[in-house]
DNA sequence: GCAAAAGTGTTAATGTTACACCCATGT
DNA sequence: ACATGGGTGTAACATTAACACTTTTGC
């Protein structure tokens, strides 16, 4: 007992990074260019590195990829996975962050064909390793956190209107909500939004009241799924 | 790039173990026998070992320390800890699972001081490197899950009465809730407990009709902490 | 009979849903 | 003028909270 040494691990950070893009909600996925799973689609990710904590780990592949600015960012952890043969190189652990986004102009210069591109998450695309898996695990988060948390403002731009928040659920959710309830109710909840005192015109209809996000990070009550 | 090398690290799985005894929440802790830390109370725990899943480690460490039948048990993975510097012997990353498990007679023959032991939490005792947080983690999710799920069951044995129920609201919440409205809602909740047709005389009062564990996981609705 | 806990029923307050209606813009 | 989306008000409905009351035991 006195000799023995844990076993070789090693220990990786992965990514579910969440946007709405035209309507459509977006994964971040890169193309591997080496084996295994050679030109199949993953999710962005990598080695911790020495003395680097986790969640700093999963904010620099972030922004490896993305140029997103990290304080319009919600990250946390999604979850653990490390069962014994999910990478064929050996035992590789990896923690998922879910990271949710809004949907910036992309930024000029990355184009190399490495580089992360944001995915329609529409079909049921095959992803290496057991991204598949993963990827359901973190929509899932994001759908279930829209109820009770204020994670969906993270999908809009800095400054929104109740329709674009109003949006965000109803393409994530796959459902219709009643737009003067859904108003009702956010501005019912203390801090979920604050006002800007502004307004932005659109296409058509009536110029939109701004707001941005407010302080509170949980929701009572909450916005129900069913309706 | 080409000889680069992931840095070294060691995973272990810890557990944040729960139970209800005497009416008071207890977590299961190890004395720890070696440096660092020696003397100082901490989560049960250890490596993970080679070709063994992170779940089948926890319920591995769980067995070795109680003797809890497993399928009484819930088990949920709280989260990773993995912070540089939170173990003094090199980077060690714990994969932390939540059990919750009803109290049961203490098997015989274990009383060796390696040995773990439930704890009441009550106080606010030193825990070995970052173990105070996680627990606090732990109870947090325990608490926040009584709400929309039905793991308040697992706190119970395997024959429980509604007052048993509710007394694990009650005293993992730290609130009083109507006896009446309570048993009203988990009843009218599908699946959250089945009757046996049976029984159970107590102390004072008139005897309780008994349940065991429904196959619902999720409450919906929920039952409300505030009240 | 009395205390204690289980269990049933009723009412008031609160929250949710559905929808009528007005507002301010582009075309 | 009309289409489009924003925004306000209200009534029907469902859920929750509070509590009066009965049941069944031990002492």
């Amino acid at each position: 007992m006195d000799d023995w040494r844990p076993p070789d691990v090693m220990i990786t950070v992965d990514l579910v990074a969440l946007t709405i893009r035209d309507d459509v909600l977006h994964v971040l996925l890169v193309e591997r260019g080496v084996e295994p799973f050679r030109g199949r689609l993953a999710l962005p990710g990598g080695f911790v590195q020495k003395d680097e904590a986790l969640q700093d780990a999963a904010v620099r592949e972030l922004e490896e990829e993305t140029h997103i600015p990290v304080n319009l960012l919600h990250l946390e952890q999604l979850g653990t996975y490390g069962n014994p043969g999910r990478d064929p190189r050996g035992r590789v652990i990896t923690v998922v962050y879910l990271a949710v986004a809004p949907d910036l102009p992309a930024p000029v210069g990355d184009t190399d064909a490495a580089a992360a591109r944001w995915v329609p998450l529409s079909v049921g695309m095959p992803l290496a390793f057991d991204h598949e898996r993963i990827l359901q695990d973190g929509v899932e988060r994001a759908r279930a956190k829209l109820e009770y948390t204020t994670i969906a403002a993270a999908f809009c731009a800095e400054r929104f209107t109740m329709g674009d928040l109003r949006r965000v659920y109803e393409i994530v959710w796959g459902v219709r909500l009643d737009p003067r309830n859904f108003q009702r109710k956010v501005l019912n909840t203390e801090s979920f939004v604050v006002s800007v005192n502004e307004v932005r015109r659109q296409d058509s209809g009536r110029p939109a009241q701004l707001y941005m996000r407010g302080r509170a990070r949980l929701l009572y009550p909450s916005i129900l799924r069913s309706q």
